[in-house]
DNA sequence: CGACTGATTGATACGTCTCAAGGATAGTGG
DNA sequence: CCACTATCCTTGAGACGTATCAATCAGTCG
């Protein structure tokens, strides 16, 4: 990982090349109209925040960790997963650009967070955000409906891993995916996440994960132009898959 | 369900049969020490509460219902669920006397509550809660601890789903149950779901979820006195098992 | 007692994992 | 620019674990 600015200042001037903390916001991928309120508050926090990079597969912070920062995602992607003692892992979500992490925990964080590809992240002491929180009541407040997203979209990643097949896995995890970027139906789709990446989330190998899109793909309901682009041709029948409704 | 007491007044002495709202707090299973705060904070709440009832199976609300009200349990089990479009359903949790539920949710619920026994609830109406929290900055404070509990909760499920055996789910089951349940290696251990809501929630049927009890039984790791209970003979090897570590 | 519900056990089918080989892609150095 | 390499992806064959279907058993209630 690299520092690569820590603005005592409050100097809005430096790094133009990089978007700022606002535009960020407003693009935002991960939240709901709740983030941006969110996102106004932090900008409060600006004047602590370091930005960071961190290259693929690095280590941002490992579960059990003192939990001494939140991140918010510049670029990149970054997964949160928990290790288990024999190497096997489960990757609770991959986070787009505009996804703040690392906020929830208190003491120590929960889960591990690593770079999926190259990110560049900003981050916030802990002790300013509750400093924060304890004055403005409504960061709290802003930070509990992140956290109350989270908790939604765990929810129904637990549907995913306790009742549906590995096409339906495959199938709910593109929605999720096409919804989080935005993206039209009919548009190429990034995924900046390898396959075992893929399978690590949903609870799969690699080679079902392969097989499950090379189906997807015969049956004309996506296609692969690239490794790591993919278009939902059609998203009707990629629902009815994700919503459990075998069509015959 | 039914209504039994609309308690306006604050009167404490009313419906003594019953355990009061503090001692519940006290030997809460389902929370760590902040949660005794909060129950507290609660207490302020006592006198816009009512005490419901419901039978076995009962709804007691659904997913997308108006989350009106947030509930604390008296007696009886509690579960969690989400029920997909054709029928399949994932128990997300099952809540044990003294936890609360509903508290999380704003606008609609985001899952199911259905009684596993008969349970006895005590109701808060969200306007409360929400007058409260705005006026006592150490209301939300708690609301939040008692989230990120059930998020951690759910992070450790996730890896339950997506990485273990039929037999590590149940060892994992049991465990967490015998955490939650304050039971001490060797006691008698209460399981109050059926079968099929095990099933449901490790994301198995209920056949393999019975061959999985009766190898462990074979193995001497546990010991079924009944239906309904269980002991736990070697909880040294539910550990290995739940954390994945064959051993042979 | 008989009917009912839920639990258990067995036999078989199916889906996913495992292991293995080959193919695509990106990065590196000549 | 082209091998060369490393990494990741893809596909196939067979093994394994869990689901499914069916029958029996145990406990509960009228």
């Amino acid at each position: 990982m690299s520092i690569e600015m820590q603005s005592i200042r409050t100097d809005q001037a430096t790094d133009r090349s990089l978007p700022r903390f606002g535009y960020i916001g407003a693009e935002s991928a991960c939240g709901g109209s709740g983030q941006a309120a969110l996102y106004e508050d932090l900008r409060t926090l600006d004047r602590f925040s370091a930005r960071v990079r961190f290259a693929k597969n690095e280590t941002i912070f490992s579960e059990g960790d003192h939990a001494g920062h939140a991140y918010k995602i510049v670029s990149g992607v970054v997964r949160l997963c928990k290790h288990t003692q024999d190497g096997r892992r489960q990757i609770a979500d991959f986070l787009l650009p505009g996804a703040i992490f690392g906020i929830i925990d208190r003491g120590e964080y929960g889960f591990s967070a690593e770079a999926v590809s190259d990110v560049v992240l900003v981050s916030y002491p802990r002790t300013q955000i509750d400093r924060l929180s304890a004055t403005k009541s409504g960061v709290l407040d802003h930070i509990f409906e992140a956290l109350t997203e989270q908790f939604m979209v765990m929810q129904r990643h637990l549907v995913v891993l306790g009742c549906q097949s590995a096409k339906e896995r495959v199938a709910s995890f593109f929605l999720l995916l096409a919804d989080r970027s935005r993206a039209l139906p009919g548009d190429r789709l990034d995924l900046p996440m390898g396959r075992q990446d893929i399978a690590s989330h949903l609870g799969l190998t690699i080679e079902t994960v392969c097989r499950a899109i090379a189906e997807l793909k015969r049956e004309g309901i996506v296609v692969v132009p690239s490794m790591n682009q993919i278009i939902l041709k059609d998203s009707a029948a990629l629902r009815r898959l994700a919503e459990g409704q075998h069509y015959c």
